[in-house]
DNA sequence: GGCTCTCAATAACATAAGATAGGCATCGTT
DNA sequence: AACGATGCCTATCTTATGTTATTGAGAGCC
């Protein structure tokens, strides 16, 4: 929807940079206090951007890289593949996430990011990175601190797998998802977009799709959620919470003091 | 065992800081290649030690902080508290591990870390990073780099929690910290000390301790691995880990390039 | 219009893992 | 020596989740 629009005008009229990093800063600043001039410098770096579309690799595994994706419109998830050939999505990335910047540090990466649904993305080149830390070194910890987020919400995955069954690993998935997306604009009325099937869900949760069916005729007979035609509607967050002890401080969107 | 040694030598004579860190410095370098120049440069900006006793909090959830911690000797967890009290295990740390050094961009931290032994720590001041990182920018990727493989880690435990089953997830568990062991020279004969309770097991791969039992029976049936008295014994590396599909590349342990 | 897909929903059945409980060591304390 | 605490092991029973299969709705295609 916001997803539409974004590409109905860039292909009219590019965007411009403030515009397509604006969910990036939005949630940057959610966690992280920073000045107009700060973020005037991060957005003159940025580059050129790419598209892709539903089912792409955006960054392979093992893949070597220059720069790092800045999510402007689309989803994608990182996945896993094992020897046996199952996928484990370990995280969802929503527009404004920067899919990708521990490529920094890494070169390369050990999972693949692919398009869960058709994807533009603006550029960060690595070079401007080491430039920018160079000039001004409160971006190093200001950069790192924003991959360190995704470090716990995988913990919070492991919390969740490791944990929490059925119905509660559902809800607090659905809580996670719901949270990140209103710092971005896209929750409307308890609603968001989750471009995922049945399927998809099990495979970042690790149910089998049977499973996941269950689970969510569950948590739709409780009336604390419901998931259809890739849309989530919760019309209680805080019964959707309470019921799966979800609670949002390991996304760290409250600001931090520096 | 050789943390036993580490803190005999430490009672009678402070161990040296080159010897202190050289656990890390071997894991950095296997994972980094750095000159002898900059090995120094970080060595000696390290502060003062601590001690910690088992069941001690290292660092607990929420804390602010001002020092990062480098595990000199000693096993320490990162561990999450959920609303009913469950426990879970998040990762283990071992000799040479930068337990917090995310703490750095954090400044707080979504979880706690624990001792599972004695633990002996050196620090280093957030104030020294922010310094050294000033005069020196290429440790901010450096330094970055490494926790991002903790992060690395954990992705591979969201895969081993949400797609392996019994043997396959404890022997992946079991494949995991032979391999970060024998990097720091704590391997010998097959055999590393692996300091949890069948309990503590439990809370690290999602089982009652019960099947913590089942599945350890069964790895030590198969002849594959063989866990008590909190020592672990693998007679055939190679076997184990293509009983449960282990490949070590997300442990990152091959030099990279810069 | 009738294909073929994919995805969602449900049912019937199988099994891995959780829950509860008891026995048996070991260890530190008094 | 007696005691309680803790950890390991086993047995039995229950249940959540996996497996296999069938049906129907909708989307795209020829």
């Amino acid at each position: 929807m916001a997803d539409g629009i974004g590409l109905a005008r860039a292909a009219i009229e590019p965007a411009l940079p403030e515009e397509r990093v604006a969910k990036f800063i939005r949630t940057l600043r959610q966690r992280f206090s920073f000045s107009d001039e700060e973020q005037q410098q991060l957005i003159s770096r940025m580059g050129g951007e790419a598209f892709f579309h539903k089912g792409d690799t955006l960054v392979d595994e093992g893949e070597w890289i220059e720069y790092s994706s800045l999510l402007f419109s689309g989803y994608a998830c990182r996945e896993k593949i094992d020897r046996e050939g199952n996928r484990q999505i370990v995280e969802i990335q929503i527009p404004g996430d920067f899919v990708d910047l521990h490529s920094y540090p890494m070169e390369q990466l050990d999972h693949a990011i692919t398009a869960l649904t058709d994807c533009r993305i603006v550029k960060l080149y690595h070079k401007e990175i080491d430039d920018l830390i160079d000039k001004h070194p409160r971006f190093a910890r200001l950069l790192w601190f924003s991959t360190i987020v995704d470090t716990s919400i995988h913990r919070e995955w492991i919390l969740n797998l490791g944990s929490r069954a059925g119905s509660q690993r559902m809800g607090h998935f659905l809580c996670e998802m719901y949270c990140r997306m209103e710092v971005v604009g896209l929750v409307e009325d308890g609603r968001y977009d989750l471009p995922l099937t049945q399927k998809d869900l099990g495979e970042a949760l690790g149910f089998t799709p049977i499973h996941v069916n269950r689970t969510l005729k569950k948590l739709r007979s409780l009336g604390l959620a419901d998931f259809r035609n890739q849309k989530v509607t919760i019309d209680d967050f805080d019964a959707l919470a309470d019921h799966c002890g979800f609670d949002a401080s390991y996304l760290y969107l409250t600001p931090r003091k520096k």
